[in-house]
DNA sequence: GTCAAACAAATTGTTAACAATTTAGATATA
DNA sequence: TATATCTAAATTGTTAACAATTTGTTTGAC
């Protein structure tokens, strides 16, 4: 939740917005992102886009070809995608485990503000605002536990969701959520993990 | 081990001088990284540098602020070691299980190679050789099994390495390779995930 | 009509200059 | 001396122009 100056730093705001239109399925699959026309449309030149688009390759969204640009990462295979679970799992149950005992009342708050974004997002049922706030939840804690690794996990997540996201399934979403946060706001680590990896599959 | 035209495409080239840098400890931990240094250094403007600074960022081995650049990242705790190294683990398992099925002979011919420069650098001795062409032996059957992930596995290793390189030892690298190598070119998969796992670690 | 070469347009790669921010140092004041 | 404020230097952020590459189209020979 860092908040930047107004006029600098359009890296991080740019590539936020393409990364939630990728997740959203705005674009089409090996579709080339056109330096020229995003920067067009943030109002920006080409260099904050092009720090953008070259952090959405490091995360693997997109791919890059030398003097060709880059467009829209072919989906991983199921085998490829158990892969990314399982390590996304292996590392946001470590953060869970890490988290859980140095929590604070305010941690408690921002995360109770995080699952009720959610749960409006699934009532509002709109998906770009579901996957958002998904994230969003996930990602508090797993910055909390382990600053060093949030943007390990934040790869692994997105590239999860693109494959195929669970995440239509807005009411078992909530519910899920739900049984995790409870569990950690009651400080209980195993029941929130064994949450965690109903959540995440 | 893609060849660039001469002029241009400085920024893997000097991310990948950088990250050998960063491995072999030249830089001290939480060191500045300045960009009107770097592209003296490597004849260019700032902005490869900048690209290639922003992609080591990604990969988690520098940190970012805005405003203020990038410094060499602070080493991962031992606990988010054993996470990182985990994870790791899970990847380049999947990977080899799935090479060794699809291997060719010209992919055992080009595995020998990067044996042969291992060796040679280990018995020079010179630790960001050593560095370089161990992760290139993986990095082979990674790209090959699996080049969606393979930038992923190379944040992961990179990191797992910088906490402490076990590669002091030359002779066991030696020998652990070698052995994991054989059971490649012999397409025993149980073995060679077996010596895989007592190497990473 | 088909294929190949030459040309033109679009796109990416690089650079240098400028703007904004941060950092360090000098100066003044209590 | 210690502290605060102002100034200057160093550094990062952004932009537009130019260079190099790729891509699409036209032209011409057969």
């Amino acid at each position: 939740m860092k908040s930047f100056p107004q006029r600098q730093a359009y890296r991080e705001s740019i590539s936020n917005v393409i990364r939630r239109d990728l997740m959203s399925g705005k674009f089409k699959c090996d579709e080339p992102m056109r330096e020229q026309k995003l920067a067009a449309r943030f109002g920006t030149s080409r260099g904050p886009v092009r720090d953008a688009l070259m952090q959405l390759t490091q995360e693997g969204v997109l791919e890059y070809q030398p003097n060709k640009g880059v467009r829209v990462s072919s989906l991983l295979t199921d085998e490829e995608r158990d892969v990314v679970v399982a390590m996304r799992l292996e590392l946001e149950k470590y953060c869970i485990q890490k988290f859980i005992p140095i929590a604070t009342k305010e941690d408690f708050k921002n995360i109770s503000v995080l699952l009720e974004r959610l749960k409006n997002a699934c009532e509002v049922a709109s998906l770009p605002e579901v996957a958002e706030s998904d994230l969003a939840l996930h990602r508090y804690w797993v910055a909390q536990a382990s600053p060093h690794l949030e943007s390990t996990w934040l790869g692994l997540s997105v590239r999860m969701i693109m494959k195929y996201s669970r995440l239509e399934n807005y009411d078992q979403a909530i519910e899920e959520h739900s049984r995790i946060v409870e569990a950690l706001l009651g400080r209980n680590i195993d029941k929130a993990i064994y949450y965690l990896g109903e959540n995440i599959l």
